[in-house]
DNA sequence: CAATAACTGGGAATCGATTATCATATCGCC
DNA sequence: GGCGATATGATAATCGATTCCCAGTTATTG
């Protein structure tokens, strides 16, 4: 428990974010709070190491962080704003793939468009 | 129609492999041929100008590149030896998952775990 | 074979992402 | 309030990937 205030903060943007989102992506959001990329770079890592925040590879753009407590899900990246959206639910039928001899741990499923905003919102 | 030989070899060995490969995956397996590093992102980038390869990002390793002419195909990643497999036929169920005003225009599934080679053979 | 254009290899240069450093600011505790 | 430990922000340093540059080589055409 010795975490402190920046690092806080950090960790609860990335909990009320609707997807994983980088370093700089973290940085962005905290702009006018004056915390500094180190910090956030700090923050992150130490997450990790804590076991709090799980990295997660959607797609260009290198390492993304969220919360590891999270449910099993996927992410929706979209191409026009480069911003990952968590997805709820999977699929059927990863097994059929998998060629003989292979064997599977984990699998990555990520849906690429154009989000809400982007496509509808102002 | 101006390529020359070095270029010629890149992309035969793009061909005959069983995935996508890195640049310096590329270049690993050229070791021997002479082929300068900068030649092999030269064909690439040409490569992908000219149409005929087509850039993927399967996970962390960086982008890897394949013949464009291969069909709609996942891929697998070996979390011991980091090559990516070709997979062959696709899932059901992704339109389950695009939450209400997003729109997919494309999707990417990743296996991940251990190629035949790593866990049985030699 | 000559003349010109394209290709090549090696190493320097560049670029973005991440980490290290250091002086200062804060925190927890007494 | 005073102290030792920890956190912070700015910037420099590092690292890997990719591109640039240049001099030498090879292909093309007539």
């Amino acid at each position: 428990m010795r975490r402190a205030k920046q690092q806080l903060t950090v960790l609860r943007v990335l909990g009320e974010a609707d997807g994983p989102l980088s370093a700089r992506e973290l940085w962005s959001r905290l702009s006018g709070t004056g915390v500094g990329l180190a910090t956030v770079y700090r923050a992150l890592r130490r997450g990790v190491e804590e076991g709090a925040l799980e990295p997660v590879e959607v797609l260009g753009g290198g390492v993304r962080y969220e919360p590891k407590d999270r449910a099993h899900h996927h992410h929706f990246l979209c191409s026009i704003c480069d911003h990952a959206f968590d997805l709820f639910g999977c699929v059927e039928g990863l097994e059929s793939l998998i060629p003989d001899g292979f064997q599977m741990t984990a699998h990555e499923v990520v849906l690429v468009g154009t989000c809400d905003a982007c496509a509808n919102g102002a």
